[in-house]
DNA sequence: TTCAAAATCACCCGAAAGTATGAGTCGGGA
DNA sequence: TCCCGACTCATACTTTCGGGTGATTTTGAA
C-alpha cells in the first residue's frame, strides 16, 4: 500500500467518523421503530465486527520503513584501502613490481630496497624500469603520483 | 504499537485463518440446521464488517517511519586543505622553498622546477637541499611523503 | 612435460639527483 | 648604515637513477 498524504488521511478519518454516525443513526432508527432484538444484536454485530477487523488488521499490519539517507563525512580508515585489482591486471603489474612500488612510496632509495628484499641493486633497477613503463611515466617520483591516483597504493595518511 | 516479529505476524495470520474457519463452520451449521435466511445475513454481515474494519483500519494506517541512518563515505574536497602554516614557520620553510616543494610534488625534474620558474638549475638543487635539511629526509621522495604528512602539501585525490 | 611469464642478475652509459662550498643581489628592519 | 635572511647562481664532486640489452632461473598453468 502506499503511504498516504496528510490530507488522504484526515479524509479517511472523516470517512469513518461519517460511517460512525451513519450506523449510529441506523441502528437508533432500528432500536425505535421496530424494536427487534435482531436488529440490535445484528447491529451490535457489525459494529464489533467492525473493530474486530480493525484490530486485526493493526496487527497484522506490516511494519513500513523509511529510509532516511545522512550523507555524513568520515574519514577513511587505513584499512579501508581496497587495492584496485582490475587496475593492476589491466597494466599487468607483477606482485613483486607493486612490491617495490610500495618501498619506492615509502621513499626508499633503490639500494633500500634492494636489502630489504634481499635482492641484487640490478633486480630492483629492473622493476623498477618495467614499472615506470606500465605505469607510462619517466620518474619514481610520477609513478608514485600515478599509483596512487590509480589507488594502486594507499594514500598518504595525514 | 510495536513492530511485529516474523513469527508473530505468522501467528496473527493463523489466528485470522481460524476465525474465518469457525465462522465458516458457524455458518455452514445455522445454514444447514436452522435454514434461516437472517442467520445467513448475519453471517455475511459479520464478515463484511470484519473485511470493512480491515480495510478501514489500512487507510487510516498512519505510517510508522523507522529511521535508518547510513553513513555514506564522501570525499574531503580539493578546498578542504589547507596548509599548515604552524609546521612551515617551525621549520623555517621559505615561500620559495614550499613552490619548489609543490612542483616536485608533481613529479617535475629539477631542470624542468628550473624552466618553470625561470631559475638555473642550481637554484633549485640549492632549494631542494635546503629543504632535505628542514624536512630532515634525504631524498625527494621522503620530502614529498612528509610534506603530505605534515600538511604541507595537499594530499593525492583519487 | 612443456611453455610463457615472472623474477633474478649483470654490465654499460648517460642523466639526474644530491652534497659541499662559496658568493653575489636585494629588501626590510635595528 | 649595516646586517640578516631569502633568493640567486656557480663549480666540483659523488651518488643515485634510469635506459638499453642480454642472460639465467623459477614458477605456474596448460
Amino acid at each position: 500500500m502506499k503511504s498516504l498524504k496528510p490530507y488522504q488521511e484526515f479524509l479517511c478519518y472523516i470517512a469513518v467518523m461519517v460511517v460512525s454516525l451513519l450506523l449510529l443513526w441506523w441502528m437508533e432508527f432500528r432500536f425505535l421503530v421496530v424494536q427487534s432484538d435482531y436488529e440490535i444484536y445484528l447491529a451490535f454485530l457489525a459494529v464489533f465486527f467492525l473493530f474486530f477487523g480493525i484490530w486485526i488488521a493493526t496487527k497484522i499490519n506490516v511494519q513500513k520503513t523509511k529510509t532516511i539517507i545522512i550523507e555524513k563525512e568520515i574519514l577513511i580508515p587505513e584499512t579501508a584501502f581496497i587495492l584496485n585489482e582490475n587496475e593492476r591486471q589491466q597494466r599487468n603489474i607483477s606482485q613483486r613490481e607493486l612490491e617495490v612500488l610500495t618501498l619506492m612510496a615509502q621513499g626508499m632509495s633503490n639500494q633500500e630496497i634492494a636489502d630489504k628484499l634481499f635482492v641484487s641493486l640490478n633486480t630492483i633497477k629492473t622493476h623498477s624500469a618495467k614499472l615506470f613503463e606500465k605505469l607510462e611515466v619517466k620518474r619514481r617520483t610520477q609513478a608514485i603520483e600515478t599509483a596512487k591516483k590509480l589507488r594502486l597504493l594507499p594514500p598518504t595518511l595525514v
